[in-house]
This record gives C-alpha cells, sequence and structure tokens, in this order.
DNA sequence: ACGCGTGTTACTGT
DNA sequence: GACAGTAACACGCG
C-alpha cells in the first residue's frame, strides 16, 4: 500500500538489485488484471535484460532492453517480495526470475495489483513534475474540494489520501478549501508544499528502508497518523471521515470556501 | 473479535 | 457535464 514516495524508494532499489540481470523466467498466477495474454507477456519480456526502474504517478515501471515496459500498480495491498528458494512466496500475482538465481514477486492478497505490458504514456503531470502555471489554471477551474482534486489521477498523477494530507497541512491550506477559491500566493505555497513533502519523504524513508523492497514507514508523517494528537507545531489534529478514507488536518490550515 | 485499510472503478443521485 | 457519495474488490492485521 504504499504511495509516492515509498514507490520512489522501490523503484530504486528494485534497480540497484536487478539492474542489468536478465530475466529468464517470469511466473504469471493471476492474470484477471493483465492487460495482454500470459504468452505475450512471456514472449515479450523473457530473455531480455533489465535496463531501469523507475516510478510514474503510483505506478513502477520496469524498462528492458528490447524496449518493452512492464508497469506494476501495486493498489491498496500489492507488494514486492524477494524470491526464497525455500518456500513459495504467498498470493503471487506474477514472480521475475533472473539469470543467477534472484528474483522478486508481486504479491497482493486481494488480487488487485495490476501488470501492464507496455502501458500508455500519461498526459496527465507527474506530481513531482507539475509547473505553476498548469497548477494555476486547474485550481481556477475547479470548485471540487482542493484534497480530492490533489488525489485525482486525472489531473495529477501520484499523491494519495496520506500525502494529500500531509502536502495540505505543509501548505497550512484546509483540505476542505474549495479549488477554485485558494488564492495564487496560496497556489504557489501548495506548489512548494508537493515538492517538499514528496521529496523530503522520499529521502527520509530511503535512508529508514534501506535496500527493501516493501515495508511501510509512517515515522516521518507529521499529522496523518493514529498515533499522534498534536502537529508539530501543536495544534490539535481532527479527523474526519469520508466514505472509507480519513482526513488528518489542523485548524492552522485555512479554509477558502469564497 | 471486530474494525480498519497509502486505490480504482462503476454506478447512483443532485 | 460537474460533483459527491457508496459499494465492490477479498483478506490480513492489531
Amino acid at each position: 500500500m504504499p504511495e509516492l514516495p515509498d514507490l520512489e524508494v522501490f523503484a530504486a532499489n528494485l534497480q540497484k538489485r536487478f539492474k542489468s540481470k536478465t530475466l529468464e523466467t517470469l511466473e504469471v498466477k493471476v492474470a484477471k488484471k493483465l492487460n495482454v495474454s500470459i504468452q505475450e507477456l512471456k514472449n515479450t519480456l523473457e530473455g531480455h535484460q533489465l535496463e531501469k526502474v523507475s516510478r510514474s504517478g503510483k505506478t513502477l515501471q520496469l524498462h528492458f532492453k528490447n524496449e518493452a515496459v512492464l508497469g506494476l500498480h501495486l493498489m491498496l495491498h500489492g507488494e514486492l517480495r524477494p524470491l526464497n528458494p525455500d518456500e513459495e512466496v504467498k498470493f503471487q500475482i506474477v514472480s521475475f526470475h533472473f539469470k543467477g538465481g534472484d528474483g522478486f514477486a508481486l504479491c497482493d492478497f486481494q488480487k488487485q495489483a495490476t501488470p501492464t505490458l507496455n502501458p500508455e504514456l500519461s498526459e496527465v503531470p507527474d506530481a513531482l513534475a507539475l509547473n505553476e502555471g498548469y497548477l494555476r489554471e486547474l485550481l481556477g477551474k475547479k470548485k471540487v474540494q482542493i484534497k480530492t482534486l490533489l488525489m485525482d489521477q486525472q489531473l495529477i498523477r501520484g499523491i494519495g489520501n496520506t500525502y494529500a494530507d500531509e502536502i495540505l497541512w505543509e501548505a497550512k491550506i484546509s483540505p476542505f478549501s474549495i479549488a477554485k477559491f485558494i488564492p495564487e500566493s496560496a497556489v504557489n505555497e501548495l506548489l512548494r508544499a508537493i515538492n517538499h513533502v514528496l521529496c523530503k519523504e522520499t529521502v527520509d524513508i530511503g535512508k529508514k528502508l534501506c535496500e527493501a523492497l516493501n515495508g511501510e514507514v509512517k515515522d516521518f508523517l507529521r499529522v496523518h497518523r493514529s498515533d499522534l494528537s498534536k502537529s508539530p507545531t501543536g495544534a490539535e489534529i481532527q479527523i474526519e471521515k469520508k466514505g472509507a478514507r480519513k482526513t488528518y488536518f489542523t485548524d492552522e490550515q485555512l479554509l477558502y470556501t469564497v
């Protein structure tokens, strides 16, 4: 259940561990979300060298030397696990066995994690590739709550429930603010917060996880955490439910509704 | 035991 | 068309 910073770290660690290795066997256990046949996937990727691993929005991307790309979306519960020769990995969706014996699997007990061969590249900007003009124009025409906008993958890719709260706290904007009423100075602050929060978390989580391919790190979150009652600056953290998700915020954040 | 859950999609209703 | 709310997916975890 990773968000953007975690995925950044996993991508880097996958690359460190498997770059330049040749994919010997690819095993598909669950194909219901796969966009091509198992055979086509195997034919396309087996025997080819892994060149690079990147993150785009909420997907990991495995780039192979033959130009093929495999996108992996972990959804809510997906996780990467190193392969262990002694025991079968549980809840496997697909596994990658590299020449030399090392490998990893994508697992998801809920079977929602999604591998996609050669995903279409998106027009929607990644959260770490936003420019001020785009964000200002986007916010100016939307009357949704700002948190909803930040999490809308059709508008900005990569921000989920946790980091939307973290970013909005950093920017001192209430998650319930209506996008079009947020003044220009606050939009600038929001852009700064998006970059700052996501980059800082990537560094911190990277240090904590070291070479790991999975694991949840909440240590560096400042408001979206059930074990905290106050923000770093001492304000009481408030929690509001929106459907199945929770929003964490404080009254340090300004509400723009007109 | 019971409630919770870092996501997406489909569908309803205003 | 824009937007809000809900269920379903399917099961481990504390």
